[in-house]
DNA sequence: ATTATCTATAGATCTATAGATAATGC
DNA sequence: ATTATCTATAGATCTATAGATAATGC
C-alpha cells in the first residue's frame, strides 16, 4: 500500500483501460465494480478514490473507447500511405472484431445502452459520430462534399448495424454472410455512386 | 386473489406484453420483476407461477417483440395493396420510432444484449434475421435473387445502424440528419443498382 | 502530514422461495 | 382439492463508505 502519485495516474489509466473492454464485452450494466478491480489488480476500496461514483467510471470509459478507435484509423490513416475506405470497411466488418468486442467499436457494442445513458456520455456520443463521419466522407472518392457526407452516414450506419446483427445471430453462416456481403455491397456502392 | 386458468392466460400475456416493452426501453438487464409485475397490477410472488425463471421471460418477451413486428409488417403487406420498400424504410427510420424503442424493433434496442445472451434467444433472433432479410428482399424491385438478398441485408444493416446511433447521439439535428440521409439513400440505391 | 490502497461492512436492491389466502373446478 | 395470487422474507449481490495501514513527499 502506499504508492506514488505518478504510480496513481498509471493506475487509474490501467482502471479505465480494462473497464473500457469489460464494458465492450459485457455492457454497462454488466460490469461490477470489484470484479474490475480484481482485473486491475487491485481491491474494491481503492475505487472512489480514482472515481466520484460508477457512472464516472463509465463516462471514461467509453471515452477510452473511441479515442483506442480513433487512434487505430488516424494511425492507419496517416501510417503508411492512408488508408482507403475498403480497407477502412474490411477491417471493420470482419470476424476477429466480431469475435472480439471487447477491442473494437463501442457504437455496436453498446449504443443501445449509450442511448439510456447520461448526458456526458452522449455528448462524447455525438461528438465522436461527427467525427467518425468526417473521416469515412474523407476516405470516399472525390464526390462533392454534401454527397460524401451522405455516403459517410450510410455507410457507418451499415458497418454498426452489421455488426450488431452478425453478433446477435447464432448461426455462423448467416453471420459470416452479414459482414461478407454488406461489405461487398458498401465498397461497390460508394464508388458506383455518381456525385448527386 | 384466486382466479380462473383463462384469466391466469390473460395475465401471463400481460407480463409478456410489458415486459417486451420496457425490455425495449431499458434493457435486458434494466428491468427489475416486482416493477415489472406492479406495472401488470400483480406482486413479486406471483411471477414464478408463470416463469421459471427471470430468464425465461426475456426469451417470451424478445419472442412477442420480434412477433409484434413481424405482425405489423404482414399487416402492411397484405393489408393494403402491399407495402414499398420505400414505404417500409420511411415506416422504420423516423423520429416516432426512434422516440418509441419499446414499441419499436427489438434488434436496434437491443442487439449488443441479446449477442450476450442465451442459445435460446440468439436462436429466436437467428430465426428472426432470417425472416426480415426475406421480407425485405421480396420487397425489392425484381432483381435476380441473389442480388436482392444481398440488398436486403445491406438495407437491413443500414436500417438497425442508423436507428442505434440516431438514438445514441444527443444532438438532435445529427440524429435527424442520420435518420433522413439513409432512408434516402436506401430508396435511392436499391432503385438504381443494376442487376448483380 | 498526506495519501494510495486495503479490509470490513452498512445499506440498498434484486431474485427466488415459503407459506397464507381466496378463488376456481371437479 | 387445486391453484392463482398475495405477503413476507431469506440469501445473494452490489455500490459506496469508514477506518486502518503503509507508503510518499514536504
Amino acid at each position: 500500500m502506499g504508492h506514488s502519485r505518478a504510480e496513481k495516474a498509471k493506475t487509474h489509466k490501467r482502471i479505465v483501460s480494462i473497464a473500457s473492454k469489460k464494458f465492450r464485452e459485457e455492457g454497462l450494466a454488466g460490469v461490477k465494480i470489484a470484479e474490475l478491480m480484481k482485473e486491475a489488480g487491485l481491491t474494491v476500496g481503492g475505487f472512489y478514490k480514482h472515481f466520484d461514483s460508477r457512472d464516472v467510471l463509465v463516462a471514461e470509459a467509453v471515452g477510452s473507447a473511441f479515442g483506442g478507435w480513433k487512434r487505430r484509423v488516424d494511425a492507419a490513416v496517416s501510417g503508411g500511405l492512408g488508408i482507403s475506405l475498403s480497407k477502412m470497411i474490411d477491417d471493420y466488418l470482419n470476424t476477429a472484431h466480431r469475435d472480439d468486442p471487447g477491442a473494437g467499436c463501442a457504437f455496436s457494442a453498446l449504443a443501445p445502452e449509450i442511448a439510456r445513458g447520461d448526458k456526458r456520455i452522449r455528448a462524447l456520443t455525438t461528438e465522436q459520430v461527427r467525427n467518425d463521419i468526417q473521416l469515412i466522407a474523407g476516405l470516399l472518392p472525390d464526390n462533392d462534399p454534401r454527397t460524401a457526407r451522405s455516403l459517410a452516414i450510410l455507410t457507418f450506419s451499415a458497418l454498426v448495424g452489421a455488426m450488431s446483427l452478425a453478433r446477435a445471430v447464432s448461426d455462423q453462416a448467416l453471420s459470416r454472410e452479414i459482414l461478407k456481403t454488406v461489405a461487398e455491397r458498401l465498397k461497390n456502392f460508394v464508388s458506383e455512386t455518381p456525385g448527386s
